[in-house]
DNA sequence: ACAGGCATGTAAATAGTTACATGATTCG
DNA sequence: CGAATCATGTAACTATTTACATGCCTGT
């Protein structure tokens, strides 16, 4: 019961077992489909995280098995809430990007003009993707989510927006104006 | 002389030492004044990486000592030269972003509406921050960058303005309409 | 029957940060 | 003289990914 060390991993499952019981697994969806394009978890985090928490006193399991297929359930428990609450109160907003497209970009001097294109070209198609499939989660599960996760959500469209829009203009500026 | 696995860190520092030797002191101080914000490297990363860089065949080092104070100059071969042209044509746009503010935002409803504006105006101040630090290095060093160089930190900046103006959309949701 | 999805978990590898040790030089 | 900065490097730790092993259930 004493209390771990808990990391942004903690509180993302904390946040995801508030209200509705969730297993590991549907846990590493839930992070997949919402809050992957600005923070990811894997199998290998979320399992002995949950078991972390439960030690400390911060979630509960059910053993729930569907026929002889396991399936473990976990939800936070009032002390969970309240480490969750009080996380969210804290005022550091530490932040990483890695973008090595940007990277790419950032040294391209050395390369053609004609591979700068297309390296900016890759990003934007990338982009456009990440945008549809943001869009096209508002559109799925938009309705559902917390006015505050929607919020995120709309930060995202409007970041991939903003990416795809200054795609465009760099490419417009490195390529040659086309003829009327 | 074998090729090991070159990483993004690899690539980073090749990018530094094409034109101008450089120390792996000063390539940490190049990468914090122009690509932290996309791209970070500590000296963990940076001074075993020189080392398998010049095994490598694609750096050489030059030692410069300051009288006494010991100094070793890195400057990219040929050989280097083209494995970052390599790198920059392929076509891999590897993205990851952790931003723990928008994960307690996602979460914020287990809060209060008060915890939840105090949260957006925390992440305002530190994305204005950013904002000026941006700006200022394109008015310090913007001239020296090479093109693509200043098309990256025009992206930085631009980002930064929209995650600014977002927030203070955010803001003028959730704080109730003051009086005329 | 078989593919795809549900479900748990871990071992090994890779990545990255942090803190420290050490010492020189420069500037006020 | 003292503080800041220049300079190199590593050990320990923390974080994270990847790949694998295992097996059940559902729909075609």
């Amino acid at each position: 019961m004493s209390t771990p060390n808990l990391t942004p991993v903690s509180y993302a499952i904390l946040g995801f077992i508030t209200r509705t019981p969730h297993s590991g697994y549907d846990i590493k969806q839930l992070t997949d489909i919402s809050t992957s394009f600005f923070f990811a978890a894997s199998y290998g985090q979320i399992y002995p995280e949950l078991k972390k928490l439960e030690e400390a006193g911060l979630a509960t399991s059910k053993s729930t098995p569907q026929g002889k297929r396991e399936r473990t359930e976990y939800l936070a428990t009032p002390a969970g809430i309240e480490a969750l609450q009080a996380w969210i109160r804290q005022n550091s907003v530490a932040w990483d990007l890695k973008d090595e497209g940007l990277l790419r970009l950032f040294f391209a001097d050395n390369a053609d003009q004609e591979d700068q294109i297309d390296l900016i070209e890759t990003i934007l198609a990338e982009k456009r993707l990440t945008l549809r499939t943001l869009e096209g989660m508002k559109e799925s599960i938009g309705e559902d989510l917390l006015p505050t996760s929607k919020m995120v959500l709309d930060w995202g469209i409007g970041f991939a927006s903003y990416y795809c829009d200054w795609c465009e203009n760099q490419l417009a500026l490195l390529k040659p104006p086309s003829k009327e």
